[in-house]
DNA sequence: TCATCGCAAGTTTTT
DNA sequence: CTTGCGATGA
């Protein structure tokens, strides 16, 4: 390995590798070769691979750290992780110190709630009253801080406890022992269960101390106290611990995240050495000034600078628009001259907002442009309700105590039973002491029970101990057992409809999904598998070239692109209303502005930044006010509003840039309907009245007219599946439709409308 | 027991 | 506007 290529800082930090170690990294200064280049350090220096442990938050960074690790070091196994399946590992291992078996289940956000709605029931509260997502979202932020269901009433009843907060007491307990008794844990959990299980042994923590001799972790400005105390558990003997990171970039306070981690560090690690690294090897001066201006303006910070390497670039543009439409169109119109022009390929695009609601105007602008797009989280496929099922089997295969899993298929697959079936079953597994698996059995004897319902019961069970042994056959073959012997799929194979061929492709999709994850891993089990489906996110490979990239400025960090716009720079937007006013004195507003500044920082060359006059919100059309931002970046805010889109009139959707529409936004007055079929209100009516328009390829939106060789000419009707799968049905001359898979088909856009 | 309809509520960022 | 839930009828 050769150092040659890294500076006087970046060769400090990669070589200094004993004690504790602070990385200070400013934006683009090269942190991520600075690790590789540690790890690759270490190995080199005859550290054993297995006892480096490197970790960070998003399935991302974990995946291109590996990738450019195993670059440097060949086929050596150094273990690049997120923090959660970190924690997931430890506790198959060592899970039983907290109550678990090795084959727990690892309940998604959704699982949750259903399980604090039932631990709601059980208690007798009203779970329409009290929502069981925002209680759920208290116990959480509980969980985050290390509070327990013993400590939770003491640690908030001197805060004014609110009706939400004295409920959330009683239904944390509950909610534990009902998770506990599923052999299942939250997100929150693995974190807190880790931390509870190195604390109350002692020798534990020691041997993973040990086991873990040198430990990496990026992006610690994020480290709530959960994560705090595990990578204090895991340095004590053996500090070894190299963080990094950057207070400026710290966005997820919101979740728990405690910026005081990375800012106390010194004062935790007596002897720490730290390395600033604030050259900026990515952005032009004119993009880092703006950036600087910015952040400054937050007061709880320490001063750093971002020092240039790069000569000047384009000048910051502020745009403003009349409208979201106008907003959204000038971006794809802006997008396809540039390529057209040749200066820039879709690839080097890259479009940022503060919620996803955001992105949908921009879509359609795109799709209509033709201009090749991926977006970071958009439906997440594993949420799907036939992907859901499907895992859910997969689930009770792997732990048969599974309440959400079993509960989910019983109330909606199996035939003949109903709430009262299912009581009973819960009633007999509860009595006779037995997992739900067990207890489907042997329902046929139990008192009362249904006959037809018995025995859909049974059968069930005889399908799940049938499914074979995924860790000897592969989750391909169970899942496919699975799909066989309940008639998973039947009714759609023999049926035309859209609906029934994109489920079939979504069944197809997971499979698949199956198949690589048998391919890729040495020791396949279903655990891994249903670990992987919940932790792992869609927009976790944002890796297809020749396409714009749609996310939010939460999911834009560590990354770059050559040109950057981020849209929405309103009040209310960004900074986010729900973002600000809460218990803390400004931090809202300051986490709001880091926010921006990692946006900003995102950008290599060319960065352009926008907002409206008028936005639409709740579908009601809502007057903007310019970001406060927008004036501490002091640009000067370019007047797009008159720049038109009689592109949307022409196409007959209604001229909403209308110069009567922008007078009456310019002059403060409520805007009110027009005559003259200003009644199209919503992006996806203008792609045919359906919302499916989101999800589309491009090319192939829903109203679109396409053109078939054998068929002639027809319009979009309908879509489903997902990236092979992908399929569209059209409608031709009379009426006659046809459903087509996109990557297969001779099937060429000839425009909207 | 199931399906449909209609009503209601709620809209940040994510592992 | 969307989504999700509950009530009602078959």
């Amino acid at each position: 390995m050769s150092n040659v290529e890294l500076t006087d800082s970046q060769r400090e930090a990669v070589e200094c590798t004993e004690g504790p170690l602070l990385v200070v990294a400013g934006p683009g200064s090269g942190k991520t070769r600075v690790i590789t280049h540690r790890i690759a350090r270490l190995v080199d220096n005859g550290v054993k691979p297995w006892r480096i442990l490197a970790i960070t938050f998003t399935n991302k960074a974990a995946n291109e750290m590996a990738e450019r690790t195993n670059q440097m070091l060949e086929s050596c196994h150094v273990w690049v992780t997120t923090f959660h399946k970190f924690c997931a590992r430890i506790l198959r291992q060592y899970g039983k110190g907290v109550g678990l078996e090795a084959n727990f289940t690892i309940y998604d956000v959704r699982d949750q709630r259903d399980l604090i709605k039932r631990a709601m029931e059980n208690l007798e509260f009203d779970s329409v009253a009290f929502k069981p997502a925002k209680i759920g979202h208290q116990i959480s932020r509980a969980k985050n801080e290390l509070i327990g269901p013993e400590n939770f009433s003491a640690r908030y009843e001197s805060s004014i406890g609110d009706a939400t907060q004295a409920v959330a007491a009683e239904v944390y307990p509950e909610y534990q022992r009902l998770l506990l008794e599923a052999n299942a844990v939250d997100f929150d959990d693995l974190l807190l269960h880790v931390v509870t299980l190195m604390a109350d042994n002692p020798e534990l923590r020691s041997k993973l101390d040990h086991q873990y001799e040198y430990v990496l972790v990026d992006e610690y400005q994020d480290t709530n106290t959960a994560q705090y105390k595990i990578i204090s558990g895991l340095s004590r003997e053996c500090p070894n611990l190299c963080v990094t990171g950057d207070p400026d970039q710290s966005i997820y306070g919101w979740r728990g995240a405690r910026i005081q981690n990375i800012l106390r560090f010194e004062q935790d690690h007596p002897r720490t050495r730290v390395v600033r690294l604030e050259e900026n090897f990515r952005s032009t001066p004119n993009i880092l000034a703006v950036a600087d201006r910015l952040i400054a303006h937050n007061v709880r910070r320490k001063a750093k600078t971002l020092i240039p390497t790069r000569s000047a670039g384009r000048d910051v543009e502020v745009r403003q628009f009349a409208s979201a439409f106008g907003e959204a169109d000038h971006l794809a119109g802006f997008i396809r001259d540039e390529v057209k022009s040749g200066r820039r390929e879709f690839n080097d695009f890259a479009v940022f907002y503060r919620v996803n609601a955001l992105s949908r105007l921009v879509e359609l602008a795109l799709l209509r442009a033709k201009i090749p797009y991926q977006m970071a989280a958009g439906v997440e496929f594993y949420q799907r309700k036939e992907i859901k099922d499907l895992l859910a089997f997969l689930r009770l295969v792997a732990n048969p105590k599974d309440y959400a899993a079993f509960a989910r298929i019983a109330n909606t697959l199996l035939k003949a039973v109903g709430k009262i079936s299912i009581q009973r079953l819960l009633d007999h597994a509860d009595r006779q002491q037995i997992d739900l698996v067990e207890a489907c059995r042997t329902a046929g004897p139990i008192p009362k029970i249904n006959k037809p319902a018995a025995k859909s019961f049974r059968e069930f069970s005889t399908c799940l101990a049938n499914a074979g042994d995924a860790s000897v056959n592969g989750v391909t073959a169970t899942l496919r057992s699975l799909i066989d012997s309940t008639g998973f799929t039947d009714e759609w194979e023999s049926d035309e409809s859209e609906d029934s061929i994109q489920r079939l492709a979504n069944v197809g999709e997971l499979i698949n999904a199956a198949a690589e994850y048998d391919r890729s891993e040495e020791q396949p089990t279903l655990d891994g598998f249903l670990e992987m489906a919940c932790l792992v996110n869609e927009g976790d490979n944002l890796d297809e070239t020749g396409s714009v990239k749609m996310m939010t400025l939460h999911a834009a960090k560590g990354l770059e692109f050559p040109v950057v716009a981020i849209i929405g720079l309103e009040e209310g937007l960004l900074p986010h209303e729900r973002a600000l006013g809460d218990f803390d004195n400004g931090n809202g507003l300051e986490e709001e502005r880091r926010l921006l500044f990692v946006g900003i920082t995102r950008a290599r060359e060319e960065l352009l930044l926008t907002n409206t006059l008028s936005r639409q919100v709740y579908g009601r059309n809502k007057r903007s006010i310019d970001s406060l931002f927008v004036r501490e970046l002091g640009l000067q805010v370019q007047d797009f509003t008159g720049s038109g889109v009689p592109t949307w009139a022409a196409l007959g959707f209604g001229g909403f840039d209308s110069p009567q529409s922008q007078s009456a936004n310019t002059t403060g007055r409520q805007s009110v309907a027009k005559p003259g079929g200003f009644n199209l209100t919503t992006a996806a009516q203008m792609a045919n009245g359906t919302t499916e328009s989101v999800t589309l390829p491009q090319g192939f939106a829903v109203g679109s007219r396409v053109r078939h060789p054998q068929y002639g000419r027809g319009v979009v009707v309908g879509c489903g599946g997902y990236s092979k799968n992908r399929t569209v049905t059209v409608e031709f001359n009379q009426g006659q439709k046809e459903t087509f898979v996109v990557s297969k088909a001779p099937l060429e856009p000839i425009g909207m409308g």
